[in-house]
RNA sequence: GGUCGUUUGGCCGAGGGGCUAGGCACAGGUCUGCAAAACCUGCUACUCCGGUUCAAAUCCGGAAGCGACCUCCA
């Protein structure tokens, strides 16, 4: 087994990572709250995960990854009545609230497939837990850390630092100062603190999605749903936590201290955080709309506030993978155009050294050494995940391969079948990028392509060179690129 | 304001006390009927000011810029 070296935000280091089942990992994701398209930011933790989901399986161990669809519960920043999110939305379009939560949902889900990214294991809705979560806020109740307050139920975080001390460990933050200045504060609110944060909230008479429960009708608070489904599903204890860094806090500290009151430990091992991507040096996010669209990203067109063209082009969803793959989870990635086209041709790079792979011929000797890039390749991915650093390598492969296939060097057969096991898994199973010019006629267009390629040799042969540059124009406008070798044309699609 | 982080070549981005990723762009060359691709060569950078060290982009201190979180957010 590869010693896979993860940074752990609770500890600010990498450490080993040790699962606690041997040969069994339990990841739990914060997934997308569905009341709106998912945009680039999104793409971040759903690729991320992704990678760490399919590099644990690849290493052998049997995953259980659940990631959440958020389909109640978040509170609406300038709804000052405190209305729901999804509720907010389905007034504005007269639907019902869970028709938008389905809508959306359906997209996310289209979106992530064509990025390619794997279904979690299990793919929890917050909607469908109301019970487990009402049971989670009596077991907090049971156990002394939160109140009832006009059917309302807070935490009580003051009670909850005096015995565990540990509320802002995760995110860096001293919540002792905090406390002790708000104190007095406004007499108005229904909480004791203003830190103390809601565990079930009482229904004003307009909010349309609410259950009932034992303190009022209503629906549960901002951090219950990861609480509650994480522990149905991973247990009391698991092994990865994984999210964006902005919800660090309040949200999983927050989940650290409801885990922590009621069974006196937070809920998993390791906590690993994805970084934002900004764009003009910004964080990319719903609140700041600046965000464009994983949609807009495809078909090429996003409009910003002053109906200016973002996008000088369609990026393709496997240019935004790599993309997203060429910097390490931990740094913020700066979208650009000039970066995105860079990442595009890159990728297009790798995939055509990849095919070229299939065409070279094997020597008795090999000139280049190969046999060090397997190890280098899984040293990177073990040192936290370096996608980057992998990708480096894989380009250093396919210069091997372009160099071979211009003889400049040679490979045995060994080596070459060396070679395409290391670049595929990689490539394909542990980056899971995928060739997206190869479609579902793919025999049919070889097929005929070849058929097009023997025609335009022989007029070649015959130095026809008008028959000849018609047939390479005339499939230059449908997007295929001829390309003349030593061992005669190859082709590829832009 | 508080906490944390970051500053790398024309651009994106790894690395992280001496050996100096990778991609894109650009320039020259090889190959080629031409083109494209590929290959070869060049472009060799680490915000600033101090300090530690035989040696600092890398460690320490300070400054400045930028950003994140402190509120829903991936």
């Amino acid at each position: 087994m590869q010693p896979l070296l993860v940074y752990n935000t609770l500890s600010r280091q990498k450490e080993l990572f040790q699962p606690l089942t041997p040969g069994r990992v339990g990841m739990y994701v914060c997934g997308p709250t569905v009341y709106g398209d998912g945009h680039l930011g999104h793409a971040r933790p759903a690729i991320t995960f992704d990678v760490l989901y399919r590099y644990l399986v690849h290493l052998g161990y049997k995953v259980r990854y659940v990631r959440n669809i958020t389909d109640v519960g978040h509170l609406e920043h300038d709804a000052d009545d405190g209305e729901d999110k999804i509720a907010k939305k389905a007034r504005l379009e007269q639907l019902e609230p869970m028709e938008v939560a389905q809508y959306y949902t359906n997209r996310y889900h289209a979106a992530m497939e064509r990025l390619n990214v794997l279904p979690p294991s299990i793919e929890p809705h917050a909607s469908g837990h109301i019970i487990e979560q009402i049971e989670l806020v009596k077991k907090i109740l049971d156990a002394g850390y939160a109140y009832v307050s006009n059917g309302s139920v807070y935490f009580d975080l003051r009670k909850y630092q005096e015995h565990f001390r540990c509320y802002g460990r995760l995110s860096g933050r001293v919540i002792d100062e905090m406390l002790s200045t708000t104190r007095d504060l406004d007499g108005q609110t229904e909480k004791r603190d203003t830190a103390d944060f809601a565990l079930w909230k009482k229904a004003s008479p307009e909010h349309i999605m609410r259950w009932p429960s034992p303190w009022s009708d209503g629906f549960p608070g901002w951090h219950t749903e990861c609480t509650a489904m994480g522990t149905k599903y991973l247990g009391e204890t698991f092994d990865i936590h994984g999210g964006g860094m902005d919800l660090m806090f309040p949200h999983h500290e927050s989940e650290i201290a409801q885990q922590t009151s009621v069974c006196g430990h937070g809920p998993c091992k390791y906590w690993m955080h994805n970084n934002m991507i900004t764009i003009n040096g910004q964080k990319m996010g719903k609140s700041l709309g600046n965000f464009i669209t994983l949609d807009e990203f495809f078909n090429g067109s996003h409009k910003d506030k002053d109906g200016k063209e973002m996008l000088e082009q369609a990026y393709s969803p496997m240019t935004i993978r790599f993309f997203i793959l060429q910097a390490h989870y931990r740094s913020t990635v700066d979208f650009s155009n000039e970066a995105l086209q860079a990442a595009e041709k890159g990728y297009n790079r790798l995939m055509q050294a990849y095919k070229t792979l299939g065409r070279l011929t094997a020597s008795k000797t090999s000139s280049i050494d190969v046999s060090a890039y397997r190890q280098r390749c899984y040293d990177a991915m073990n040192d936290d995940l370096n996608t980057p650093i992998v990708i480096s390598h894989l380009f250093d492969l396919a210069k091997v391969v372009n160099t071979v296939a211009d003889h400049k060097a040679t490979l045995t057969q060994a080596d070459i079948d060396e070679l395409r096991e290391v670049m595929e898994t990689f490539i394909f199973h542990v980056l899971g990028l995928r060739d997206e010019t190869s479609g579902d006629n793919a025999a049919l267009v070889d097929g005929l392509m070849q058929m097009i390629l023997d025609i335009r040799a022989k007029a070649k042969a015959a130095k026809d060179w008008t028959t000849s540059d018609q047939l390479r124009d005339s499939l230059g406008t449908l997007g295929i690129t001829v390309k003349d070798g030593k061992d005669g044309a190859t082709w590829s699609i832009d």
